[in-house]
DNA sequence: GTTGTTGCAAAACTTTTGCACATTG
DNA sequence: CAATGTGCAAAAGTTTTGCAACAAC
C-alpha cells in the first residue's frame, strides 16, 4: 500500500481537492481485500469497527476510484454493483456460480486476442470489456 | 412469426394461465424489430400506436418471456435493462459505442471453445456468458 | 479563512407488489 | 363464472443530489 495512495494524493492536488480522512479509509479498505465488495459491504465494514462513513460519500469516492483506474465496477447480475481493487494487478474476467454466489476469477491471453482480431476486423476500438462466465462452480455442481 | 408464440400458448396452457391481448402485444412487438429495446421503448411503441400497456405488465411478461428463453436481457452499462428476442436466432455477443450508443453484434466460435476449456479447467458448468465490448465504433472512432 | 467535502434527508430512477377491477377460457 | 391478469399507485431498492455544517490546506 502507497503507490495507489501516491496515485490518488497526486490526482487531488492537481485538481485542487483534498485528501480527506474519509477517502484514506475508504481507499484502504479497497486495497486491503482481493474480495468483490459492495457499498454495503463497505457501510458494514466501517460500521463494525466504530467508524462511520456515509453511503453518499462512499458512492462518491468510488467513482472517483474508477475515474482513476484504481478500481472496476462489476454487475454480477445481482441487484447491488460490486467492487475490486485493480490497480497493480492483473487484468482478469469472472466466473459467477448461480448458486452460492462464489466469484471465480479466470484470464486467457487467446480470448484477448481473438477479442482483439473481431473488433478489428469492424474497426472497433476496444476501451474494455467484460467477460463473464455464469454457472455452477465445482462444489455446487453435484 | 408463429412458433414464438406457439411456445408462448403451449408454455401457457401447461401452466393454465391465459394468454391475454397485452402478452401477445408485447411478444409481436420483441420480435418485431432485430433492436434492443428497453421497458420504456416497448411502453413508447405502444404509446404511439394508441395501445396503452402499463409498465407493470411489461415487466411481469418481459419477466415470462426471459424464463422461456424467448429473449435474452442485456445491461449494456446504461441506467437500464435491454431486450433482444434470441429464439430462432443464433447465439452473438455484443460491442458497444461508448459514443454513440451502437450496439454491434459479433460471434466467435473459437472464443467460446476457449471459454469452454477454461471454464473445464476448474470444474465450472457455464449456464450462459456474457461478453461485451466497450469502446468506439468505426463511425465514432475518428 | 477559503474552498472543497461530508452527512443527512430528500429526490430520482428503475423495478416490484398489493389490490380492486377487468378479462380469459 | 371461476380464476388469472391488468392497471394503478404505492412500495422497495439502489444511487444521486441540495444544502448547512465541517474539515483540509
Amino acid at each position: 500500500m502507497g503507490k495507489e495512495l501516491d496515485l490518488l494524493k497526486g490526482h487531488l492536488r492537481k485538481g485542487d481537492q483534498r485528501l480527506t480522512s474519509q477517502r484514506r479509509q475508504i481507499l484502504e479498505e479497497a486495497f486491503s481485500t482481493h474480495d468483490h465488495f459492495s457499498v454495503e459491504d463497505l457501510e458494514d465494514r466501517f460500521r463494525r469497527r466504530g467508524k462511520k462513513v456515509s453511503k453518499a460519500t462512499i458512492y462518491r469516492t468510488l467513482s472517483l476510484l474508477k475515474e482513476l483506474h484504481l478500481i472496476e465496477e462489476h454487475d454480477f447480475g445481482r441487484n447491488t454493483k460490486y467492487y475490486e481493487h485493480i490497480y497493480g494487478h492483473p487484468h482478469h474476467d469472472h466466473m459467477v456460480c448461480l448458486k452460492c454466489g462464489r466469484i471465480e476469477e479466470f484470464r486467457s491471453d487467446k480470448i484477448e486476442h481473438l477479442q482483439n482480431t473481431v473488433a478489428k476486423k469492424v474497426s472497433f476500438k476496444i476501451v474494455h470489456h467484460s467477460h463473464k462466465l455464469f454457472g455452477y462452480c465445482h462444489d455446487c455442481d453435484e
